[in-house]
Parts: C-alpha cells; structure tokens; sequence
DNA sequence: TTTTGAGTTGTTCGA
DNA sequence: GTCGAACAACTCAAA
C-alpha cells in the first residue's frame, strides 16, 4: 500500500482538513508530519506565546490523531529536506498539504517542487484557512484590492465559500510508522513561569476551537455589534487564536454561523453579518500580505518610510509593562502579557498610543505584539499595525489620534476592565478611574493610590503628544506631495 | 478615459 | 449636553 505524507502548518485540526482528506480518500497509508521551520520563518517564526501555543496545539492534534488510529509524526529543520527525507523514509509517494500565503511561501513550495519531482513524488496542494482565496479576488481592473469596503462587497456576491467536511472516522497508518521527535525535543516551551497565565486562560486545540465557536453562536453573537466594543465583558468570538493555527476551519464558523442566522431576527442577522465582516477582515489581512508582501516590513505607504520616528527605550519598556500612566493603555498591555491576547478595543487604543502619542515605529510595536500575543499572524498583526499608524491599507486617516481618557469612559464606564487588570486602581471611583492624576489627593488617599508610587504618572501629556503626532504626520504628508511634485 | 463617490473603530471646538 | 463641522488630501474602485 502507498503511502501519503499529510503536510500539517496552520491547519493543525481533523475536521475540514482538505489534504487530510484528500489523503483518506485516496485510500492511502496516512503519514501526518509537523515540522518546526524556524529559519524558513526567519523574524516571524513563532515566538514567545505563539510557542506555548503551538506546542500544546501540536500535543492536542496528536491526541486526535491516536483516537483515529494514527499519529502526528514531529520533525524540525528545513522542510523541503525533512519531508524528502521523511518520504525516502516511508517510502510515501504523495504529499498534501494545505497552503499558507506568508511571503517566503513561495520560494519554499519551489523548492518543494523541484525536490518532490526528482524523486517522482506528486504534491497536491488545497485552500483552506481562507473563505476567499486571494488569487482570485481582483477589482474590475484585475489588481488587488487595497480597500476593505469594496473588498468585502466583491467576496460577498460571489459564491459562498465551500461547505466543510467532516473529519475522516478512520486514517490508515503506515506498515511501520517513521522516526519522530518527541514534542520537548521541539523545545517550544518557554522556561519562564509566565505561561501559567497563558494555560489559566486559554485551551488550545480543535475541541478547545469548537467550543469558544459554541459558546459565541449561543450568546454573544447576538449582540456582536455593540458587545465587542466593550472589553471589560465577553463579547468577541475569543476564535482569533484558534482561527490562526488552523484549529477550527473558518469555512465552519462561517457555515455554523448562517446556520444560526436563518431563524433569527434581522437585529440578530446584521449582528452576526457584523462578526462576518470581521472575518473578512482577516481574510482581507491575508489578501494585502500575498499581494503586497513587502508590507510584513514596510509601510504599504511609502513616504512612512521618511516619517520621523522617536527612538526611546523607556517609553517603549514602560509601554510594553503597563506602566504608561493611562489607565486604560496599562491594562490592555498587562492583559496581554499575562493572558497572550488583548481585547480588540484596546489593541486600537494601545497601538495609537505607541505610534502617536509616544511616536515609536509600529515596528517596535508589531514585535511585541509578536512575541506576547497567542494569536500572533503575520498577516493580521501587519495589517492592523499599519492601520494604526496610518501607512497601511485603508489606514486610519492622520488625525485620528484615541483619546485614552474618553475611551476609557466611553467603553469601559464603570472601570470594570481597568479595575481587573491595574488592581491598584481598583478603589477609585468611576469619574477617575480613567485619569487618576486628575483626582484630589483625598481622593487618591482614600483610594490607597500615591501617584509616582504605586502608580505612575502619565509619561506624556496627552494633548501635547497629540500636537506632536499631528504636526509630524502633517510634516510626511507635506514631503508626499513634495515627492509627488518632484515627479 | 474620465468622473464620481467613498473610505472600520476619532477628537476637538464652537455654536 | 448635544450637534455639526473641521481636521486633508489622496487614492481607490466602480460607473
């Protein structure tokens, strides 16, 4: 019996698993392979969260496997020569895989390409992380889109997207299983006590996926519009983790949600359409990355590439530890160190504040985000970076700078999020919760709060930072049409 | 080819 | 407190 190599990347999931069942239904021996590819990745490779997760993600799927009668075989270095060495091996004459869209795919799949075809092995390839494969969405004049709106409108008047498909019942394993590593040999694990808080709030893996998919089509869902805004409740789909390796097909949350919506009211439709759209935004990330891959680095806007960034170590460590001075920013970045994830209302706030009022390069703060979010995407994290800072695709336009004092009182009113995150605030009264150098010294003393002590002062002022980020950015849109006119 | 309308998430100021 | 305008000009995408 021959033998196939199922390839698993960001697809680490049983149930609407394409090359997995391409490989079933082949009727093929099934060799399902991991490989940890550090150097391919090079500065995005997994890191610091992503990691932890990936590791209990790859110890989950091989669970699944077992349960079906197979197994997940572990392998690390260049992938091209693994999986030739792993078929020479087992003597497999086909490799499935499911394709990723980051920018240095392309030379590996050549690669992959040339090899596999010298030793006469066939490679078959399938989409499925996306609902809309960026090859294929074009504007009228057959670019791509660098616009969400017009975007989404296009995807959305073509068919929808494939049904999924149920996970095999049954994989046939090989005669006699190949040489693996052990999932320590890996060494995803970060030596740090840090990832207690990551294991107390997440579960990663398909189950784990399928049942925060659950949890937000029974409740949350319903009120999507308004909830998500709202970070001190459990308003969004919690899916961005499990949606970035692969763990849930977003084909069947996209499936499971019209299911949901067909006996509902309208109210409920345009909420759950609205959950949707922020699907499409990640397939929007993916769609300007393979497009434009050089804006995994660089701004998509070029003339960002002149912007006159400030370079300032303790800004950025006071930033990255919660300890601006801004309540609301300091929760957000603590939320994120101790759980690897950051509700998304904050994340907008957060980033603004980084590349405006402190005027870091959105580099700085796509690193960190890298390294401390369980939910690091390339695709994702470039795009939103980019958006914040205003060089991006359909970017925020220069002068809309978040005010952290008024979102905070405009989303988080009552100081619930702050409160469970900067838990030195937690006796201030709602009216200063937000801006505690604000409140009289009576105030701050009942509170048990000495700024400068126990908590920091604003380390800028926040209407001056504003006229600063403001005059730079109005200084680059002066050199663009300076550079323009030059032409 | 040219024209037209529009573009995720905001803030501030003055009436 | 509430509301509309200004904050800019440009690029995008379809008509």
């Amino acid at each position: 019996m021959s033998a196939t190599i199922v390839w698993f990347q960001l697809d680490l999931r049983l149930d609407d698993q394409p090359a997995l069942g391409f490989a079933v239904a082949a009727g093929n021996a099934v060799i399902p392979v991991y490989c940890l590819d550090i150097a391919r990745e090079g500065k995005w490779a997994p890191a610091g969260a992503s990691k932890w997760w990936l590791h209990e993600s790859l110890k989950s799927l091989d669970a699944s496997l077992r349960v079906k009668g197979s197994r997940l075989i572990l392998r690390s270095g260049d992938t091209v020569k693994e999986l030739m060495a792993l078929a020479k091996e087992s003597g497999a004459t086909s490799i499935a895989f499911n394709r990723r869209y980051e920018p240095w795919v392309r030379e590996q799949e050549e690669a992959l390409q040339t090899a596999a075809q010298s030793r006469g092995i066939s490679l078959h390839r399938f989409e499925s992380s996306l609902l809309f494969n960026p090859d294929v969405i074009r504007t009228g004049s057959g670019l791509a889109y660098k616009v969400f709106t017009p975007f989404w409108k296009n995807c959305r008047s073509l068919a929808a997207p494939d049904a999924p498909r149920a996970a095999p019942s049954k994989i046939t394993p090989p005669t006699q299983w190949p040489s693996s590593l052990e999932l320590s040999d890996l060494k995803l694990l970060p030596n740090k006590p840090w990832i207690k808080g990551l294991a107390d709030a997440w579960t990663p893996g398909e189950a784990g996926g399928a049942a925060n998919v659950r949890a937000f089509l029974k409740q949350a869902v319903g009120d999507y519009s308004v909830g998500r805004d709202v970070p001190g409740v459990r308003g969004t789909s919690l899916l961005s983790a499990h949606l970035h390796f692969g763990e849930i097909s977003v084909r069947r949350v996209w499936l499971a949600t019209q299911t949901r919506m067909s006996d509902e009211t309208k109210t409920f439709r345009d909420n759950a359409d609205k959950f949707r759209a922020e699907l499409g935004w990640r397939d929007f990330g993916y769609n300007v990355l393979s497009n434009f891959p050089r804006t995994a680095n660089e701004p998509l806007r070029s003339e960002f590439k002149e912007f006159p960034w400030q370079e300032n170590a303790a800004h950025l460590r006071a930033w990255q530890r919660g300890m601006t001075g801004y309540p609301l920013i300091d929760a957000g970045m603590r939320q994120l160190y101790a759980t690897g994830w950051m509700h998304n209302r904050v994340r907008m706030n957060v980033s603004s504040f980084l590349v405006k009022h402190l005027r870091q390069h959105w580099l700085r703060g796509a690193e960190w985000f890298w390294e401390t979010l369980v939910d690091a995407d390339l695709a994702s994290n470039s795009l939103g970076w980019q958006w914040s800072a205003g060089c991006g695709a359909d970017a925020a336009p220069y002068f809309r700078i978040f005010n952290p004092i008024l979102q905070g009182e405009k989303f988080d009113p009552q100081g619930d999020y702050v409160k469970r995150w900067v838990p030195e605030l937690k006796n201030l009264t709602p009216k200063f919760i937000h801006q505690p150098w604000n409140a009289s010294s009576e105030e701050l003393q009942m509170a048990g709060v000495e700024l400068g002590k126990n908590y920091p002062r604003p380390i800028v002022d926040h209407v001056q930072a504003r006229n600063g980020a403001l005059a730079a950015l109005k200084m680059c849109n002066a050199s663009r049409g300076a550079a323009l006119d030059a032409e």
